[in-house]
DNA sequence: TTAGTGACAGGCA
DNA sequence: CTGCCTGCCACTA
C-alpha cells in the first residue's frame, strides 16, 4: 500500500465525532497538496474495508460531495446523528464543525 | 498510448 | 451565495 493511502486512512480515523474535514485538508496533511481527488477515490474504495468515518469528509465548499443520492442521504443522516447541523442541500458550517489537526492554526487567528 | 472521467480545489463572474 | 472553468492526478476503456 502506498504511504499516501496509508496516511489518508490514518488521518481520517483521527477525525473526532461531530467534526468534519475537507478533501484538500486531508490530501495536504497526507503529503499530497494536489491530491484531493485521490483522497476521494481512496474513501470510495477503502471505506468499506477499513471501517473509515467517510461521512466526516466533505469538500472545500462545506457541502457533501457525493453524487449518488443514496450515499448523499446516508452521509447527511450520519452527520446529523453526530450532532452536526446539515442543511437541506447537504451543507455544513465549516466555521463550527471543521476539524483542524494543526494547533498552530488557532494561534494565528 | 491517448482520451475520458470523477465522493476535489481555487479563482472569477 | 451559486455556477462555470481550469488545474490535478489516478484509474479505466
Amino acid at each position: 500500500m502506498k504511504p499516501f493511502t496509508k496516511n489518508v486512512i490514518q488521518i481520517i480515523k483521527q477525525i473526532p465525532e461531530g467534526n468534519v474535514m475537507t478533501y484538500g485538508q486531508i490530501a495536504k496533511a497526507a503529503g499530497s497538496p494536489r491530491g484531493a481527488r485521490q483522497v476521494a477515490r481512496i474513501l470510495h474504495s477503502m471505506s468499506q474495508k477499513y471501517d473509515l468515518p467517510w461521512h466526516r469528509v466533505i469538500n472545500a465548499k462545506g457541502q457533501i460531495a457525493i453524487k449518488d443520492d443514496e450515499g448523499f442521504f446516508s452521509q447527511k443522516l450520519m452527520l446529523q446523528d453526530e450532532g452536526v447541523d446539515v442543511s437541506e442541500a447537504g451543507k455544513v458550517d465549516l466555521e463550527v464543525y471543521l476539524y483542524w489537526p494543526d494547533p498552530l492554526f488557532d494561534e494565528e487567528i
